[in-house]
DNA sequence: CCCCCCCC
């Protein structure tokens, strides 16, 4: 538990201050001490709090603030703003702020930082919704005091406990939430989700991955798709760390998913000690140098099933639904008839078709959408005399070409290009294309079969050896390097670490963790939320200084 | 003093 000691004596303070004859600064200076001690002694845990407490005050961090809103109810058409906070016992409470308390406090909660609250409304929630805190909730108000601490929170005590990502279906079945930590391997864009009630949400695909290369796709939902999608997405190449709290999971179409919930929190690069022992290992040599998610591709394919072309085309049904299967062709030709790309809606990604009245989103029912651009690169493999259309987006493309399919195709047209050369070199070489069964489609006729490949491994070496001898070296160093890798992940037991760790490491033991890309990431908050600081709250003018007991 | 728990 911490203690508040004043740095000032502020016996001696009043004493000087009767010498003075003003009775009443006197009294005034009194009661302000007095309730500088209480705020001072009794720092209390969360989960002591009782519903409708009138003194209380808690040291908590902000582990989430959502978008201020505006009610939009006729009576009561105000603003409202909710965050999430959680003490250093771990336990999570959601503020609530309308109108004045609202523009009192908003330039001053920041998101990971840690505070002094008192003198506000402790209530129970409405029992319908689900809330981080199962029968209480906080309510802030003008009068409310808070302050700012410099205290830092280990983030394992917000999370009950890591799941390994091979164990949270299972876990899942038991729990409601699950807590996970990894690192960020991909980041999509958000859309615009119309809701089966009317109404519109956002939803952002992230994806993380362990230490193993095991990945885990998340669907980040509502404003978190927004804020702090966007400090993904933005931060991307930082290879960023994040902890995420309270996560949901569902079976949909028979594919397991994780998804945020309104009492999810994401942490990025918290102080911990998983999170630091996986940052290490992340920024180390020599996963440092190499494609790690083209790693967990080919990790991917090695747990895959194999299957070959003819199967598809001539058997299809014995195959599984939502499975990853990979077949091995070769690359024939790169279909040149269509352009590269086709017009999809910008909000929702999906295929726009030309009518009378201009583009239209055949799924959104969206009239003259704003359009762009997909690119894929269209490959005709073979295997033996059977034929196949592979579609590549994005990363599969990118690692086949060097390059993303935009560069491709702006380079494309000097044919003396550099990838240009890559993507011929590609041609009558063999590959392993990594498919989901669900991505598979089947001409009318039964003659022709599309995949869409989640990703591609060379399935013979020296494939780009051709291309110059600089590279070539650099293959040579890079293959013997992921060679190391891939044994030392093959090596590694299923749960080696972190479990131990998380029942030994007390949340009161100091720990000195140096986190590289703080600063940068407060920075970053800071412009984020481009609000000028505002002046503390009066009532702690004194300095005060945070000691542990 | 508020509220949807979502979609392919």
């Amino acid at each position: 538990m911490s203690r508040l000691i004043l740095s000032c004596n502020y016996k001696l303070l009043i004493r000087r201050r009767r010498n003075h004859k003003q009775e009443n600064r006197i009294l005034s200076n009194w009661i302000q001490i007095q309730s500088l001690t209480m705020f001072a002694e009794s720092i209390i845990p969360i989960n002591s709090l009782q519903s409708n407490q009138k003194i209380w005050t808690i040291e908590a961090m902000v582990l989430r603030q959502e978008i201020i809103e505006t009610l939009n109810n006729v009576q009561n058409n105000g603003k409202i703003w909710k965050m999430i906070l959680a003490d250093n016992m771990g336990t999570k409470i959601q503020a609530v702020m309308f109108n004045e308390a609202i523009r009192k406090f908003e330039g001053i909660f920041q998101y990971s930082k840690a505070y002094l609250i008192s003198n506000g409304t402790v209530k129970k929630p409405n029992e319908k919704f689900a809330n981080v805190h199962p029968s209480l909730e906080l309510v802030l108000q003008q009068h409310t005091n808070v302050q700012e601490t410099t205290s830092t929170f280990d983030a394992h005590i917000f999370a009950n406990e890591f799941v390994k990502f091979k164990k949270i279906q299972k876990h899942i079945e038991i729990n409601p939430y699950v807590d996970i930590f990894g690192f960020v391997s991909s980041v999509g864009q958000s859309y615009v989700i119309k809701k089966k009630n009317g109404g519109e949400t956002h939803k952002r695909e992230i994806t993380i991955m362990n230490k193993e290369l095991d990945s885990l796709p998340i669907t980040l939902w509502g404003d978190m798709a927004l804020n702090e999608g966007q400090m993904l997405q933005e931060n991307f190449d930082k290879k960023q760390i994040i902890v995420v709290s309270n996560l949901n999971g569902t079976t949909y179409q028979g594919q397991f998913q994780l998804s945020t919930t309104n009492m999810s929190t994401i942490q990025f690069d918290p102080h911990c000690v998983q999170v630091q022992k996986l940052k290490k290992w992340l920024h180390s040599s020599p996963t440092n140098e190499i494609d790690v998610q083209q790693l967990a591709v080919e990790k991917k394919i090695k747990q895959a099933k194999e299957i070959n072309i003819r199967d598809l085309l001539t058997n299809p049904s014995p195959i599984m639904e939502n499975t990853l299967y990979y077949f091995q062709a070769t690359i024939d030709d790169v279909e040149k008839k269509d352009q590269p790309w086709y017009d999809g809606y910008r909000v929702c990604n999906k295929r726009l078709t030309e009518t009378r009245e201009g583009l239209e989103c055949y799924k959104c029912d969206t009239k003259n959408a704003e359009s762009i651009p997909r690119y894929h690169i269209r490959l005709e493999v073979i295997d033996g005399n059977d034929k196949a259309i592979v579609i590549l987006f994005d990363e599969p493309a990118t690692s086949l070409i060097g390059c993303t399919i935009l560069d491709y195709i702006n380079s494309v047209r000097k044919f003396t290009s550099h990838f240009y050369k890559k993507m011929v070199s590609c041609k009558s070489m063999q590959y392993k294309f990594l498919f989901n069964s669900n991505r598979v489609t089947h001409s009318a006729t039964g003659q022709t079969l599309t995949i869409i490949a989640q990703g591609i491994e060379t399935a013979q070496a020296d494939n780009f050896a051709k291309i110059n001898e600089a590279e070539t070296h650099e293959t040579k160093k890079k293959r013997q390097l992921k060679k190391k890798i891939v044994e030392a992940i093959d090596a590694v037991e299923p749960t080696p670490i972190e479990d131990e760790d998380i029942n030994k490491s007390n949340p009161n033991e100091k720990e000195l963790i140096e986190i590289e890309d703080d600063e940068n990431l407060n920075a970053f908050y800071k412009r984020q939320k481009q609000i000028p600081r505002k002046k503390k709250p009066t009532i702690l003018k004194k300095k005060i200084k945070l000691e542990n007991v």
